[in-house]
DNA sequence: TTTTATTGTTGTGTAATATGCGACAGTGTA
DNA sequence: TACACTGTCGCATATTACACAACAATAAAA
């Protein structure tokens, strides 16, 4: 027996003062309803009615415990009401994780816009380069930048692309002279990203097929902004996705060179549970990103 | 499907982090529990897990949802418990109608007896004389004189009885001689009880026979204690309960006469409705009323 | 006073659903 | 790689919720 069924038909009884009223009011039958205020009375070990055949009235018991059930099933249903307003309502908060550079330089104002056109959606942007598992984090959606460990459980979601260039700034070129060839890499000085450790090589594409050419790495580092800081000062080339140094490029600061030797691609996607009921404010999200980066390739100017 | 179940199979799964934990903590197996949670999910139009095969945390709005929730099921389980305890403990609340006379000078000091010997009873003694309703006033017990019209949906738990006399003053005595024939009712100044409209005769018994007595009245009232006033002050003969001039005659300030023709005994019994579950302190209470009256025709002296 | 309609309650048959079992694909561990 | 364990889903069955009808009690109407 639902008991919360039972305590509303108790509710409408003593409310209407007869068992019929609240029967016709609830759209049951007579004996239904008697049973289910029945079975609530057995349960509790209390008598809640005083029962003629023609008059029921509170017992001193059944009045107390109305006064005490009334807010309590208030209560339930505005925490329910307040959340289904959250699922279907554009309100409520939205768990955002994404890594450092992108989300400080592309991402943030993304989110000021989406700010300004859903008032009340709350956003929380947590950036961060370790990669986080989105689910026992309780993240909403992750930004991720290349493609991610695919994971079954996960859905995933592409909203753009950025490509990557080897740059280098203009006093750089006119110090070493623009390279033409890839095995001129070698040993012409180059920033790296990731670990030395990690091979001493970048995975470049000509005509449609990979390769992999040997460099001079003299700087490393996990994050772009300092390579990127580095090749400004004319410190050597640097592979950089162009979300990094798309301003650059577009400002002159930064050059692009060997551009028949490109590195794929990278995909933008966003990450998200696979929500049986998806959340508005969730879908209404991605989409808004999806438009905020559509196809352009961070290449400013 | 009980949705307060639903949502113990979801705290549990929430405290546990793992269904099949909590299926072990609860009793049930892996797939019912899944089913409540499921149906839960899909009545709140809500993800409240994300779910791998493997572990199970809560959603952003299944956090907010516990949160809310778990405050509300502890406060209606305080309140059932807190219910029960009224029921099987000795404590509560006993709501009480009896009439005047009789509540000022023999229900009100055995009531503070009573709530002596059980501190945690309160008791609420409303005093009245009109006929009310026990059921539609939320009375507990019902304190009633003389045979009640007889209700079937009513409990009458007989507790003493009180007889009645004829009784005057001493000085009314000297005065008019003491009677010693009722026929000599119709001639002296007789005190009556009730309206004067509903005849003029005593109803009396002699030698087991009931016989109807034509009296002299010169005062009715509803209320006993004004019959007794104008007796002492020796206006007249007054046939009254015991339980109202039963000092009187243990003080010798009224004397009983023609003690040959005294009138039915009155039944004083308590009436409550025939409730399923019948409070501990209710019982109590009629227990204690009837060893407090026991027997005592409320001749004092 | 009798009549009548309506009440709360109880038995009965049926439709709905709650529960356990087994199977499956996915997943962390040895 | 093997293995134990997880969450989920289909299926069979036991349980239960529900409406209908019948009943005695009762308040209002005639």
């Amino acid at each position: 027996m639902d008991k919360l069924t039972a305590m509303r038909a108790f509710m409408t009884v003593a409310d209407q003062g007869s068992f019929a009223a609240a029967a016709r009011q609830l759209g049951l039958s007579r004996s239904q309803l008697n049973r289910q205020v029945l079975w609530l009375e057995d349960h509790l070990q209390v008598t809640l009615f005083n029962r003629t055949t023609r008059r029921v009235s509170l017992t001193h018991t059944g009045q107390a415990y109305l006064e005490n059930i009334v807010p309590l099933l208030d209560n339930l249903h505005d925490t329910e009401a307040h959340l289904q307003q959250g699922q279907t309502g554009l309100r409520g908060v939205i768990k955002v994780n994404a890594p450092m550079s992108f989300g400080l330089s592309h991402l943030t104002p993304a989110v000021l816009a989406f700010m300004q056109q859903y008032p009340d959606i709350r956003v929380q942007l947590e950036l961060s380069d370790e990669k986080r598992d989105p689910l026992s984090n309780q993240f909403d959606v992750t930004l991720r930048i290349g493609k991610p460990d695919s994971n079954p459980a996960l859905i995933e979601h592409d909203i753009t692309y950025t490509s990557r260039r080897i740059v280098a700034s203009p006093d750089f070129l006119t110090k070493y002279g623009e390279p033409t060839e890839v095995s001129q890499l070698a040993t012409l000085p180059c920033l790296q990203y990731g670990s030395l450790l990690h091979g001493n090589y970048w995975d470049l594409m000509h005509q449609r097929t990979a390769m992999r050419v040997k460099i001079n790495g003299v700087l490393s580092s996990n994050n772009g902004d300092v390579l990127k800081q580095a090749a400004l000062q004319g410190r050597g080339l640097a592979l950089l996705p162009t979300f990094i140094v798309g301003d650059a490029i577009g400002q002159g600061t930064l050059i692009p060179v060997l551009e028949a030797y490109q590195p794929e691609k990278l995909l933008i996607s966003l990450i998200y549970p696979p929500n049986r009921h998806m959340a508005l404010r969730l879908s209404v999200f991605v989409k808004f990103m999806q438009d905020a980066f559509e196809d352009n390739d961070f290449i400013v100017g």
